[in-house]
DNA sequence: ATGGTGGCGGTGCCA
């Protein structure tokens, strides 16, 4: 199976190069975020002639999630636990069946964070938190997890372009990089590190100063994998060539492929 | 070089 995340900033803008996207890379399951539409806006005639079915949790104008998949979910969890009052689209969870047993994913928008000094910093800690709690739920139950989405979080220096510079910064101050050890300790694994330990690679690069021309780029966009995942993980990589299309997102997809087939 | 780009919605907010 071939699994795949990608934060799409506005799928209205850009359903072409997506439904392009699909029918090349071929994904089963992709992870949307960003998709900044209400359910109703979404371009689902599109993917579905592409041959998915979509799981959408949108939001008008900012944030949504959404699950494309070969095969409709099992089961879908639209919200994250731990906070009633969180309107903000950035959870959606879902379970597939595989020759392998139960798949459950996710797509996560992790708020960004900035500025450190407002109250979107200690935001993004609690909905860290909130996740940590999911995380440690999903992880008890010793079936495959996948956790993918827009993190905001550079792991390590290795994942900054220029770390001397972002090291303020919310997706890199040490709270940030904490709360994402704190699941990874859990027993995740960071798909694509796991596979490339000494790569510098990107899955972000801002639309603002040549970002891209200059590869100044951020490790932001991952797949965190319960041991039942990472057991059957066969690769992971970063399609990084779609940033260099015209009118690209200004993140790429991010995939892996695990020892697992669809059921049905 | 304290700027710059892009998306939403129709003005500033968000990233």
């Amino acid at each position: 199976m071939k699994i795949a995340t990608w934060n799409i900033n506005s799928i209205r803008r850009r359903t072409g190069n997506l439904v392009e996207w699909l029918r090349h890379a071929a994904p089963d399951v992709l992870l949307l975020q960003e998709i900044k539409c209400q359910d109703e806006q979404f371009p689902r005639l599109e993917i579905e002639a592409a041959g998915y079915c979509c799981t959408i949790v949108g939001q008008k104008g900012f944030n949504g999630v959404a699950i494309v998949s070969r095969t409709p979910p099992e089961l879908v969890h639209r919200t994250l636990p731990g906070d009633h009052g969180d309107v903000q689209a950035r959870y959606v969870e879902a379970r597939f069946a595989t020759s392998a047993g139960p798949l459950n994913v996710a797509s996560i928008y992790l708020p960004n964070g900035n500025p450190v000094q407002s109250e979107k910093f200690p935001y993004k800690l609690a909905f860290m938190e909130r996740l940590q709690q999911r995380a440690r739920e999903l992880f008890e139950a010793e079936e495959m997890v996948v956790l993918g989405g827009d993190y905001n979080v550079c792991p390590t220096d290795m994942d900054v372009y220029d770390p001397v510079a972002w090291a303020n910064d919310a997706l890199c101050r040490p709270e940030s990089r904490k709360a994402l050890r704190t699941i990874l300790y859990l027993g995740y694994t960071d798909a694509f590190r796991a596979l490339h330990p000494d790569a510098k690679a990107y899955s972000f690069w801002d639309y603002q100063a040549g970002a891209w021309q200059r590869n100044n780029g951020l490790r932001i966009d991952h797949l965190l994998l319960s041991p039942q995942a990472a057991d059957r993980l066969k690769a992971c990589g970063i399609d990084k060539a779609e940033r260099g299309r015209p009118e690209p997102s200004d993140h790429v997809p991010v995939w892996m492929e695990l020892d697992a087939a669809p059921a049905g």
